[in-house]
This record gives structure tokens, sequence and C-alpha cells, in this order.
DNA sequence: GTCTATACTTCGATAGAC
DNA sequence: GTCTATCGAAGTATAGAC
């Protein structure tokens, strides 16, 4: 009934200063250099800590990936919900997507989820939730600006904006930015002839 | 003038066939497992052949991801190049571009890129040859089906396809697909409207 | 509840033997 | 031209001291 370790090591509180500085470290190292870069010795080093630390308060790397993945995904769907509830508009829900800050996380936890079950099953849930959040902001804005456009279903605009915001944020990363201005000119030329 | 090692060590012939055992065997690594996956001593596992002779054939393991990367690239381009010259049309550019096999070695080759100078120019370089083929391969079907919208120029329409792809394959990989047929459907039926 | 001493595994890389 | 013996550093994880 009550908890079962499956070892006998012991694990550190989960409301622990320490515990918080190391999940910061490994944010900013999956930020900095990618999740090949966080690993025990060196998210400790970040945070100034010895290695073993990260082993006393995660029972394995991926927990460690897993609280920094949630504490990151709570904090964009509640960015989210604020912005969306702030202005209600086509305008916002562009400009909130457009934002490439989410871009180089959603990148490496993506690569991440690729081999890593766990990490998986939790991305692809919040994907869901993130996705079903933006259909009803989306489908709001539509009834708002008196838009009815019966062949074109919002799951389909949604779909093309989140590519397209994604794709954007990606290459920038990359240095390559060939079209894009040309391109954000042209959905907020769009934008605002449906929402003056 | 001639070549100056850095170091005095040897490095083995480019057209070995141990080489190219090597090379198949990182690339199916980074496919199966990720990036972080591809080391010394489980690339050469896989190829059956002892460690170190991954660091005989090549200098750092960077250059064997370049080499991974620079031959399926290649094969990509040409892939593309062959299925556009056999049907020049907006189908099959849709088609080609929607083929979701080339999108786990993008999520691979974009993570790596986050944090690995040499690969990423490589990586740029390699993004801008082929959205310059895929541009040449939509305006010349546009010409050929006898469409000219002043008003949503070329290059919005495929980074709008390009961006659309990417996070249906994506999603798909992740076990995500809700809203992905309406959109498939959308877009196979408009480009019918527009190619009868 | 918090941290350290320590074990064992895997990593990339090089010099030198065949 | 091809491969092996071997190194030092870095990886995760655990048991036990404070």
């Amino acid at each position: 009934m009550a908890t079962t370790p499956a070892s006998s090591r012991r694990i550190g509180a989960t409301d622990s200063k320490t515990r918080a500085r190391l999940v910061d470290a490994a944010e900013q190292l999956l930020l900095e250099e990618g999740y090949a870069a966080v690993t025990s010795r060196r998210v400790a080093a970040r945070a100034g800590l010895k290695p073993q630390l990260v082993h006393y308060y995660f029972r394995a790397m991926d927990e460690l990936f897993l609280e920094v993945f949630r504490r990151r995904a709570d904090e964009n769907m509640a960015w989210f919900e604020r912005g969306i509830a702030a202005d209600p508009s086509l305008r916002a829900l562009w400009r909130l997507n457009a934002d490439p800050r989410g871009a180089v996380f959603n990148i490496e936890f993506v690569a991440l989820a690729n081999h890593r079950k766990a990490i998986r099953a939790e991305i692809a849930a919040y994907a869901e939730r993130f996705r079903a959040a933006q259909l009803e902001a989306l489908m709001a804005a539509l009834v708002s600006d008196g838009i009815t456009a019966d062949h074109l279903p919002p799951i389909v605009v949604l779909l093309m904006m989140t590519g397209l915001t994604q794709v954007l944020a990606l290459e920038q990363a990359l240095g390559v930015t060939a079209g894009h201005e040309a391109t954000i000119a042209y959905v907020e030329h769009a934008i605002a002839q449906l929402e003056p």
C-alpha cells in the first residue's frame, strides 16, 4: 500500500532548495548545449554542487529531465493562457505562437522523446493538451471576428500556423532566414485584413 | 602546401570497405536511438568491429557525424530531383515533402546542430540548397499550371508546406495525430482543385 | 534530512605493432 | 595501409557517514 522502494536507496525531499538549483542548472544546460550535455557531473558543476547530489535527488537522469520538462511545460501553458486571456484575438494567437523562445526547448525535448520512452509519453500528453487549448482559443477568436470559412477547418489553420512558426524558429536558430521576412509580413497582413 | 597534420596520427583511406561499414552502423544507430547513442564503442559493436577503428577512420566523432549527414543529404537531394523530374507538379511536390522517412533524421541533425558548430554550418548550407531546389520546382509547377497569385509569393507557400509536413511527421513519430487526417485531406483537395 | 566516499562502466583518443 | 593495446577523463549509480 505504501511507497514500495525498488531499491533501498533514499531520495531527497522534493521541496529542497538544493534540488531546485539542480533543476535550474539542468534547464540552462539543456538550452545552451543540448540534452547530451545534461549529465550528472555537468549539472552539478553548473549548480556549484557535488555530482552525487544529482543522484540523491533524482532516482535516475530521466527523472531530472522530466522535472525540467514539466516545469517548463507548465510555465508555457500558463504564459499562453495569460496572453490569450489578455487579448483573445487571431493577432495575439499568432504572436504567441511566433515567439521563438520555446523553439529550442521544443527541439531538444522532441529529440529526447525520440529515444527515452518515459519522456515521450509525457511530451505527447502535453502536446495534446496544448493543442486543445490553442484550438479553443482559435475557434473563439474566429467566432468573435465573425469569420465562418466552412471549407477551411480551424484545426487545419492551427496545424499550418504551428508548422510555420516552428520552421521559422528552427531555421532562425540555424542561421537560415531566406524568405522569413516575406512570410511573416504576409501572415500579419492577412490577419490585419480579417481583424481591422 | 601539402596536408599539414595537426597530430602525427594516421587516418585510414576514404574508400575503405571497413570505413563504409562504420558509416552504415552510425546511420542505423542515429535513426534508432538518437545521436547520443552514436559512440565509438556502439558504432563499432553494431558493425562487428573494434572501437578503435572508429578513431582510425575518423579524426573525431564530428567527422563521422558529418559523413553520415553528407551521405544522407546527397541521397535525399537526388531522390527529390528524381521525383520532381519524373512528375513536375504541385501534387508531386506535396507528396515528396509529406514523405515522413526523412523526419527522424531531420530532428536528430537539427538537435545535433544545436551544439556542434561544425555540423551546424553544414546543415545550414544544405538547408539552403534544398530550399532553393524546392522553390525552383514550385515556381515551375505554378507556371505550368497557369497559376499566378500575385499576392501569395511562392516562398510563403513553400515555407507553409515545409512547416506543415514537418509538424505532421514529427507529431506522428510522437504518437500525436489529432487533426492530421483532416489537414492532409484539405491540402490534397486544394491541390486537386488547382491541378485537375 | 543531507551529503560524501567510492565502485564500476563507458567515453574519446593516441601511439605503436603488424 | 590496417588494426590493437592502452590511457586518462567522464558517465551513472549506490552504500554509508554525518
